[in-house]
DNA sequence: ATTGATAATTCAAATGAATTGAGTTAGTCC
DNA sequence: GGACTAACTCAATTCATTTGAATTATCAAT
């Protein structure tokens, strides 16, 4: 996954798909819009945005919404995406359980779908994951060949790192090529990640990141995840592991922050206790009832949200810094409310637009909406970072 | 400097623009080539790259270098980058001295000026600024019609944050415009970065990332500043600041990264021991007579520097960590050499291609220079990222 | 109610840049 | 020496955007 230097050359057709996607972009963040507002937009002309416009409709992804006046001349007919004009899917595969949800444009689930395993080796999850898509298309008939890609979301990280082997990979997919798999198994562009990043995307498409280019995603997995948005892409780093921060050491405490911030910290904690809290409504129950040994791991895990705020925000100054996964929401909202957020930060500034650290929206199918958020993204985006 | 969610359109001008951008690109990282060996690695036709390769060669950016038969058929003639194609001006604005070098298209520093300043006032620093590029220009006179812009480096971090007012801003220039301002004194398009930004990417110009997209440069300036390049263009973050690692605090001690690793650490250091350091030169001498007081300070600093390993490369899965700045090279190969590397770290992969931790090639005027890199960067690349 | 200004949209023609296809040239391989 | 190969050139074509003129629908002022 090393990256290459590679910068392909342009042409008229390069152009053109780069300009469908960046009207389509458009429509996305900014709503429904006139074709004369989205040329002024995007710096093209106004014919070319109605050449475009007209394919799109063709191909079904647009609705036109009528005319709206707005002040003198002829009202503008406003377009807007059609959500059912192209659907993603996304899968998450974890050592107990295979997830599939589909979403229509608008990065609305359609549909749902798990099964549980017990072996989760190559084999095994590709046989599952069909299944899978076959029942998502068939609550959704429209979907069969409207399907834009696959996300795939898995335990990382990819490829051997000296993190491998801590119990949070998957065992039999160290030698294989998951992408190749996976696309021959479903048949559809297939976009492979970490449940860090997946999550992070899925606040951008169907999320409070949706007018945020740049942010963190502090993801509760079974460790602490984290994934980074520049200019609204990934930052995946050079072999796609950027954002293993559970493996930081943390000061004054021995251990790393997932040691102190994580679902497998809280469970730990509360197992010695006598308490299982395996389950992510037992953990909310506990928080309900202000149980004092979840209540002492927050103290701590505060503190350690604390440090990683300070990591966070002075590596990548960030907008924002959204924490989400697998907790219930009032304890993420606990921990948001409570961590001390460090005076010696780039983010400590004045009049910031922004919080500095806010909980997530997407609810607990985060990473599996995340994956297919990542199809979508990719369908609405071209690779091209802001201008300066 | 918010980033915007903006995503222009494309047309038949911007993808000549962006061609043209690219085969500059591919001749500065692959050297000389032929042309039809060109337009296999851009996916462009070999005419396209002729008509293109044909005004460059008229603009003066080419150099012929002959046929070179390579098996059979045609033997290709060669281009190879004319290094006295283009010039780019670095500045670097300290506040006791203001520093300028002119690049050649090869990142050759073909002039080197400095002064002495006392005040570093917006004004004063403009006057000063206009005649270190009056002086540099005649030394070069054939870069008198050919400097494509300026970077300046300044200390930062920009606007204000947590971390304003610690003795590393300068006075005066918080509430002005600094980029317009270098635009209307020295009449050339304007890039500003910070220290660590630049030192980054003069590494990726004329020094050891040539062949490295996504790294990280811990740099020592004043304090510990950290650049992050990714797929070949810098991680700025939303509002400039991204790389502020120096402040990031230190498992096991109290304080930051920089009370351990910094310029001013070992000047501190050393001044209780009764010792001046604030000269470079001054520094290597102690570290050659193997002064105890600075191989104490270098056991500590060797372990902060393995924290920050951590930390950078974890977060963001770098090919490799360069270490460069204002210290002697023989104490940055001595960090080099003992800093811990963390064995807990998605960088800790077997068969890595690249070292974890290595010293940069660029000498005592990495920043400046890398004020130029910038403006090299952006005229031999476009904003694209690389394709999955 | 009429008239003028404004802005969105469409149509047809022009333009810019890349591609295509048919030669030409200069080497290697047998 | 002849077949083969690959780089390169020229001219014609294609693709997609732009340009400019004409049309339409609404607002605002008289």
């Amino acid at each position: 996954m090393i990256v290459l230097p590679l910068q392909k050359g342009s042409n008229a057709e390069r152009s053109k798909h780069r300009n469908r996607q960046a009207i389509l972009g458009q429509l996305r963040t900014a709503g429904a819009m006139g074709r004369a507002e989205i040329a002024r937009a995007l710096s093209l002309t106004t014919q070319t945005v109605s050449n475009i416009i007209a394919e799109l409709s063709q191909d079904g992804l647009l609705l036109e919404m009528g005319r709206v006046s707005a002040g003198r001349g002829l009202p503008a007919i406003q377009y807007a995406l059609n959500p059912e004009g192209g659907y993603a899917l996304g899968i998450e595969v974890r050592p107990d359980a295979i997830f599939a949800a589909l979403l229509d444009m608008h990065g609305k689930a359609v549909a749902t779908e798990r099964i549980a395993v017990t072996q989760a080796q190559p084999d095994v999850v590709m046989t599952h994951v069909k299944a899978l898509y076959a029942r998502a298309l068939d609550q959704v008939p429209n979907a069969r060949h409207r399907t834009l890609g696959a996300g795939i979301v898995m335990p990382g990280p990819f490829g051997e790192t000296g993190i491998t082997g801590m119990g949070s990979d998957l065992p039999g997919w160290q030698e294989v090529d998951a992408e190749t798999l996976f696309e021959e198994a479903i048949g559809l562009p297939v976009v492979l990640s970490n449940d860090a990043n997946a999550a992070a995307m899925a606040e951008r498409i169907n999320g409070v990141a949706q007018d945020i280019t740049s942010y963190a995603y502090l993801y509760f997995g079974a460790g602490l995840g984290l994934g980074l948005v520049h200019g609204g892409h990934l930052v995946r780093g050079a072999y796609g592991n950027a954002g293993e921060i559970g493996h930081i050491p943390v000061p004054g405490q021995s251990g790393n922050l997932e040691d102190a911030l994580s679902r497998l910290s809280v469970q730990r904690h509360l197992q010695l206790a006598g308490k299982d809290a395996h389950n992510v409504d037992t953990l909310d129950q506990f928080f309900q009832q202000n149980d004092p040994d979840l209540m002492a791991w927050l103290t701590s895990a505060s503190a350690a949200l604390g440090h990683a705020m300070a990591i966070v925000e002075n590596m990548f100054d960030p907008q924002t810094v959204i924490l989400g996964g697998a907790m219930p929401d009032a304890i993420l909202d606990h921990l948001v409310a409570h961590a001390p957020l460090p005076d010696l930060s780039v983010s400590n500034r004045p009049n910031a637009p922004h919080p500095r650290l806010m909980r997530g929206a997407s609810g607990r199918m985060t990473a599996t909406l995340g994956a297919a958020a990542l199809i979508l993204n990719r369908a609405l985006s071209s690779p091209i970072s802001h201008a300066h």
